[in-house]
DNA sequence: CCATTAATTGAGACTTCGTTCAACTATCTG
DNA sequence: CAGATAGTTGAACGAAGTCTCAATTAATGG
């Protein structure tokens, strides 16, 4: 830390030409305000941790794709994993806010979200963002 | 596999009243279909692995926020790990498209890509979708 | 009310991650 | 060229994640 505040103090000396402790400590300002302007990092870190796997991004992005609500048994038929991974894969998104769930009968059937729609049309078009 | 067609096939009859042969085949390709739709899943799955961390999902942040280069020794009063440890996550970063590295003298520069703009504009605004 | 089926839960094995430590390369300065 | 500094690399280890198995709950139908 005091480290960090010597090499970014030799930094500025290097750009700047000259450099006082007040230009280091208003760098080390600005560079705080930045990272402090990031107080919802973590909210957005679970959910792209929700979709940091292929399991669940593959439901995810069937249930946007379908438009409509899936049986878990169809989901089943989407994904390789057992009944249990696939259920603890769902109650995963659910918890992520990306899913939502209805119990009918003897069936259960989900659905995406708004946040999940929203997420993955982003994902959809930011693959193919020039550069 | 088996398994899995036989469930289905009974919830159709459940759904429809009743079920022929045809109708689970036809079902089975539907959702065949959709998750084929989803060629990228592996592409995309692995950008938001990169942002699932805290560490390098402050880093992109923060380069997003600034608009400009920042030396690594900037980066690192942003973040609470060491040089080995920073240089890691810049990486990591670099190989998901989300950044780009430049070596200045005996400093290293990076910045945020285009993308990385994108996906942090979306995933902030996304935190707000009301539902 | 017993058997069957859909789905979930928790425990445990196995894998993947994230970080640090130590060693290394490259650049600058005297 | 010697010493100091910026940053990277690879190994290693603990933490976290992902999947399966076995047991469990809940709904349905004979």
């Amino acid at each position: 830390m005091a480290e960090t505040q010597e090499r970014v103090r030799r930094y500025l000396e290097d750009e700047l030409g000259s450099c006082r402790e007040a230009d280091v400590d208003e760098r080390l300002g600005e560079l705080n305000d930045l990272a402090d302007a990031l107080g919802t990092a973590t909210v957005e870190t679970e959910l792209d941790s929700a979709l940091a796997n292929e399991t669940r991004y593959t439901l995810v992005r069937v249930l946007v794709a379908a438009g409509e609500e899936l049986c878990v048994c169809e989901l089943g038929a989407v994904v390789d994993v057992t009944d249990s991974g696939l259920s603890h894969a769902l109650s995963a998104l659910v918890d992520a806010g990306l899913v939502e769930g209805r119990k009918d009968g003897r069936w259960k059937k989900y659905r995406a979200t708004n946040r999940a729609v929203a997420l993955v049309t982003v994902l959809d078009g930011s693959v193919t963002v020039d550069e």
